[in-house]
DNA sequence: TAATTCGCTAGACCGA
DNA sequence: TCGGTCTAGCGAA
């Protein structure tokens, strides 16, 4: 028997014949790969009759082929009722066994109700153990038979291992559309770590990071090297998952040698997702950095206009990157000229994957922690499963069965059946000064937990809860029961309030201080999920009531903010879901909007709060496109007294908008706060258009980005990126659903749509000036210069080119 | 088997 | 050629 201290770097289970739970541990010298001994994959099922004689029939049943393992009764709670009732748990010897079964069991005619039976074996053991990835466990275990006996979390009382992770990026030739591992090799291949960065090729190359290798052969081994030796802990790519390690695997086979990087000499596997797929190496979590911002673009965390790495650096790292396509990388490979770039590109590739990686690592991990999935998992995983997981856990905790996942048909009734949204003030068009911007602070979940929201505290049989917490429309809620999901939001609201407190204490930049940022981040992400997913068709603990429920409360609290505020002497600018925009009379002070501050405080229920945003010098709202008084929503800028622009809803922060109007579009707002001056801004614009007409304006300043959302032949209506796109298609461009195009609307051409090309085929100066001018720089300026009496005439005057061009025709 | 609703706008599409 | 309607995308919260 063995002890030592050892960090969880991985959970994984054997596939072939009986299912068993595998731990990868970190340990001081050497990696461990321990198994787990008698935890077997189950599911429950509940009925009314006596427990005893359906085990009997459940363990004597051929379940599709299938035995019982095993069957136990336990007492468990279902979701919603206080009381405990029978559920009898049925263990299989493998997860292919109890897929199979699962079926079964129903056609034995039991009349019983199957409970947790599509629980991921790894989940429902992380679930189940407690434990969290990237923790340090005081383990013990028999070195002969590698089974674990024991493992207790231990104290952070010691000097932490060092993680070593390691990127790499392969290069490939592809004469033809795509690059095929069956018969195109790799030929360039870059692995960076944090003191390492080399470029392996067969042909020599010029550079001091570049290593010659005989032949593909030895390029394939030596990256298996480079991981083996170094040991590493984590493996990043980007998009590894669909490319890189899938096609060194099938290039390995046909290289007559192995891909085998996985702690146990294992190739990678790669699992087949619904859409894309997810690659694994075994005991090294394979981290693909795409993934990674896949994941931050749909929490809000990064917004990038496109994800491949040469956007995705400059964005992140400002760091410019210079992009070789497909075609060119096979001129250079089939010239030999230009291996240098290539090797730079192939380098800076890792590189990039790399430093995703570690800046945002630390929060995944957390992530992880929090709601106990495999680095693997929480890494390739939407935020209904975050939350999902996470109260899998606490109802386990709780003896609580987990809910079932809805039919498909109960999802299509979910998806029809909507409910209203937050509240949206109009805004008073025009220029403000003197503004403050008030907010609630996590309004959502401070509803959920003041008003004790969820499923099963919903609409009680108490008649002092409906008087005492009826929400705004029909639905009321338990005052003397906390329901399951204020309980579990009320516990990381509590912990996030406690660690921003001590992060005060921390010095930026610290161990300590990354680590509980990290920490504070993560609990935000899961506490800003649980609203949504409460109107998620597929959630488990789905109830559209809740949602209804907490939005409508969300609306009563944001126009009694207003009520209140006009009664305090403030006239209310604007609002939106969660905000109140107020403009402080000449004759008041800033500390009397504290002082209204806190005393709405001092009405609202519980957790609930609401804080001075910010103080702002001026503040522009402006009129809808199509009319003259109404004012568009969502849509403002502001001045703070430090002079930094917030711009929102502006075309400015939007990608389908060329940079020379989303330009041109600030500097027309920062005219108009900072400078008070229309006439500035006018100037600016004149100026603008005239470096249109003259053709001098730059391509880069022109690109205007937009998505392809779906199949490229399902678009009713072909929009200008949809026809760029499919241009770029037929000259052998690969574009699917999902990729984000860049085009610019030429001079060739009829339509819009005829005119829009992809942005690389283009060349500097083919650009429809009239278009940038008419639909992109005057619609984005129009409306703010408007306010101050001026026209789209003003704008023009001066630049109309009417005589220039009678006379040149002349 | 990708968290919600609210809101703005462009440009295609279609019929007169 | 026009004006109204609809599809589509993106952003705010």
């Amino acid at each position: 028997m063995k002890k030592e201290v050892a960090l969880l770097l991985d959970v994984d289970y054997t596939k072939e014949g009986k299912s068993q739970i595998v731990l990868f541990f970190k340990a001081k010298k050497e990696k461990l790969m321990l198994f787990v001994p008698n935890y077997l994959p189950y599911l429950y099922i509940t009925n009314d009759e006596n427990p005893k004689e359906i085990i009997k029939k459940i363990l004597e049943a051929d379940l599709n082929g299938v035995k019982a393992a095993n069957a136990i009764c336990v007492e468990k709670k279902l979701f919603g009722s206080e009381e405990k009732t029978n559920a009898i748990m049925v263990f299989f010897n493998s997860t292919k066994e109890l897929k199979d079964a699962r079926e079964a069991i129903k056609s034995l005619g039991l009349n019983v109700h199957k409970h947790e039976f599509d629980i991921p074996f790894v989940k429902r053991f992380l679930l189940d153990s407690s434990l969290e990835i990237f923790s340090y466990y005081e383990i013990e275990y028999d070195e002969k038979t590698r089974e674990i006996k024991k493992f207790n979390k231990t104290s952070n009382l010691y000097e932490p291992f060092e993680i070593k992770i390691g990127a790499l990026d392969i290069e490939t030739y592809s004469p033809e559309r795509f690059s095929d591992p069956s018969k195109d090799p790799i030929i360039m291949a870059s692995y960076v770590d944090k003191d390492e960065r080399v470029v392996l090729c067969t042909e020599k190359i010029n550079v001091n990071y570049a290593t010659k290798v005989k032949d593909e052969k030895e390029l394939v081994e030596k990256i298996v090297e480079k991981i083996k030796s170094k040991d590493l802990d984590l493996v990043v790519t980007y998009n590894g998952d669909n490319f890189d390690l899938p096609y060194l695997k099938v290039r390995a086979t046909k290289l007559k040698t192995r891909f085998d990087v996985g702690i146990d000499g294992s190739e990678p596997v790669t699992v087949k997702k619904t859409r894309e797929s997810a690659t694994k190496i075994r005991g090294r979590p394979h981290i693909d950095s795409y993934q990674l911002l896949r994941i931050l673009t749909r929490l809000g965390v990064v917004n990038l206009i496109k994800m491949d790495l040469e956007s995705v650096s400059k964005a992140l790292f400002n760091e410019q990157k210079e992009k070789i396509p497909a075609e060119e990388i096979n001129k250079i490979w089939n010239s030999k000229k230009g291996l240098e770039r290539l090797a730079e590109y192939n380098l800076l590739d890792s590189e990039v994957a790399y430093r995703i990686a570690d800046r945002y690592l630390p929060l995944f991990i957390e992530l992880g922690k929090l709601v106990h999935y495999t680095l693997f998992d929480v890494t390739r995983s939407s935020s209904s499963q975050l939350v999902e997981a996470l109260l899998s856990t606490e109802a386990s905790k709780e003896d609580m069965l987990i809910p079932n996942k809805p039919s498909d048909k109960q999802v299509r009734e979910r998806i029809m059946q909507s409910y209203q949204g937050g509240f949206v003030y109009e805004p008073v068009p025009g220029l403000h000064e003197n503004i403050a911007v008030l907010d609630f602070t996590s309004l959502h979940p401070t509803i959920i937990i003041s008003h004790n929201v969820s499923p099963d505290s919903l609409n009680c049989e108490h008649k002092e809860c409906i008087e005492k917490n009826s929400s705004p429309i029909k639905y009321w809620f338990c005052t003397k029961k906390k329901g399951f999901l204020p309980k579990v939001i009320q516990r990381l609201f509590e912990e996030r309030v406690a660690i921003k407190k001590s992060l005060k204490k921390l010095q930026k930049g610290s161990k300590e201080y990354t680590l509980a940022d990290a920490r504070q981040h993560s609990l935000k992400i899961i506490l800003n999920s649980f609203y949504g997913t409460l109107g998620y068709a597929r959630f488990r603990w789905y109830s559209k009531e809740c949602a209804a429920a907490v939005t409508a409360w969300s609306r009563e609290y944001v126009k009694m903010v207003a009520e209140e505020a006009k009664k305090a002497g403030f006239q209310i600018l604007y609002g939106d879901t969660d905000s109140t925009f107020i403009k402080i009379p000449y004759d008041k002070k800033k500390e009397e909007v504290l002082a209204f501050v806190e005393y709405i405080n001092s009405k609202l229920p519980g957790v609930m709060n609401l804080e001075l945003e910010g103080f702002y010098r001026r503040g522009i709202f402006v009129t809808k496109k199509s009319e003259t008084t109404q004012a568009a929503k969502k849509k403002y800028a502001l001045i703070s007294e430090d002079g930094t622009l917030k711009i929102v809803g502006f075309e400015y922060v939007r990608r389908d908008w060329a940079n020379i109007a989303k330009e041109t579009q600030r500097m027309v707002i920062k005219a108009i706060l900072e400078d008070g001056s229309p006439e500035k801004a006018i100037a600016i614009v004149k100026q603008k258009i005239q470096e249109l007409r003259d053709g001098k304006t730059k391509k880069s300043d022109l690109i205007i980005y937009s998505q392809i959302k779906k199949d490229i032949n399902a678009y009713e209506s072909v929009g200008p990126h949809v026809a760029a796109a499919k241009k770029a298609i037929m000259q052998g461009r690969d574009l699917g659903e999902s990729s984000v195009v860049g085009y610019i609307i030429t001079k060739c051409g009829k339509s819009i749509s005829d005119k829009a090309q992809l942005a690389e085929y283009v060349n500097e100066g083919n650009y429809d000036a009239e278009y940038y001018i008419k639909n992109q720089i005057i619609p984005s300026v129009i409306k703010i210069i408007s306010e101050f009496g001026y026209s789209e005439e003003d704008l023009v005057a001066g630049g109309k080119q009417v005589s220039l061009g009678y006379f040149s025709k002349g």
